[in-house]
DNA sequence: TTACTTACCGACCGTACGGTCAGTCGTAAT
DNA sequence: ATTACGACTGACCGTACGGTCGGTAAGTAA
């Protein structure tokens, strides 16, 4: 089986293959692929089943197709992710809301890469989290080592861990948010923003005191 | 459909049954509910299918039983999870790093019930949540908590965000360590406890350079 | 008009699914 | 010896699955 080398950037001119590719992501970013059948695909996009496989060779095929015309949307929202100027805090922060913010936009795209990223596929995961998650992370990283560069961001830390950390926090926020409605315990969850700007105040200023002399050992237990 | 009230602490007392739950959470964790075959589930186990069905009313029925069985270890687990005395900072450390352990460790059980969780099921998924992940929450809290009150942790941040923030990243690190190995840029993640370092120190340092009157402003872009 | 293409459909195929059932076998109490 | 019971099985059932096939209707170029 060859690697998809190049995304032919197919452009879809029938309204029933449009259909269907729309069914097929709102059924698959839901149920995964193992959940959704040709025939719930064809019913969701007011199609027959047999038209699907006039426009697609097989279920894996509409996956893929599904996959990567997601891939691809979403490598091209975040090439346009805000990367304005200001302070190194704002840049990172605004970053990072930006990414939140798309994570959340585009929930059903978003969940259909993170599950198969996170899945463990080792052949198609490679594809999809160099393109798309790649993309993210090494941004991030370009902005965390020009910080380092200006002095702001800590040399001892790894780039690469900060952006891990950062994306992470994001993405693990944005599957576990419906879980996380249901806690009382968790108020930062109601809005996203409340979140994003407590996430970032952390990440950017750490959870202890600083400054006040207190050392650990002193506070011990 | 009423709700499980109480877990049947049903001993396993047959080798047959033994071997099907054995197989069940190897096949559920690593395939889904969806993808997994009860006659799948037999030939892993070495049983008859028919075998199952005389310990389990249906492949639900398993998968639940399954899904218990797991939670309750991990709640039990966790229950007995490092809170040694030390620093704040060293016992959240400790914390952080012992559950990081358990989830590799009991990689199968955690995979399992992290999907569960994160699928949105609203009623399988809240229950695992407020038994398992609840109590690693709640846990974290507390010491957030203790830390917050002996001002060594920052008052002005909701615990609930910081201990989010730390079990989250740990999940997450466990979620994407298949596919973060085939990053070059992670070197952070070829050692557990490089990456489990790092971010504590993250967490409780921040990643800006600290007290050498350097502000945002003077640094901007 | 003819020839060819494309979008689309109903009916069908073989298979694998979840689940059932009658019955066997070993063991342990009566 | 008989009964009873739990562990276990092969054969079977109805259904839903992924996929195929012959055919229709519409557009279009020669």
């Amino acid at each position: 089986m060859q690697a998809v080398k190049k995304v032919q950037e197919k452009t879809v001119q029938s309204a029933g293959e449009a259909a269907i590719l729309s069914a097929g992501i709102r059924l698959f970013s839901e149920l995964g692929f193992d959940g959704v059948s040709m025939r719930g695909v064809a019913q969701e996009a007011g199609v027959s089943k047999a038209n699907i496989y006039h426009h697609f060779n097989s279920k894996e095929a509409l996956y893929l197709a599904i996959l990567q015309s997601s891939a691809a949307e979403t490598a091209e929202l975040v090439e346009n992710l805000a990367d304005g100027a200001g302070s190194f805090k704002e840049r990172l922060g605004e970053f990072s809301k930006a990414y939140q913010h798309h994570l959340f936009d585009r929930h059903l795209t978003s969940r259909l890469l993170l599950r198969e990223v996170l899945s463990g596929d080792e052949e198609k995961g490679k594809q999809i989290a160099d393109q798309v998650v790649g993309n993210v992370f090494r941004r991030m990283i370009t902005i965390l080592c020009a910080g380092q560069e200006a002095g702001v961001l800590r040399s001892d830390l790894d780039p690469a861990l900060c952006a891990f950390l950062l994306m992470g926090a994001n993405a693990f926020f944005f599957q576990a948010y419906d879980v996380l409605k249901h806690f009382p315990e968790a108020e930062f969850a109601r809005e996203g923003s409340v979140f994003s700007n407590g996430m970032v105040d952390v990440f950017m200023n750490g959870m202890l005191n600083q400054g006040d002399g207190t050392t650990d050992q002193e506070v011990a237990q």
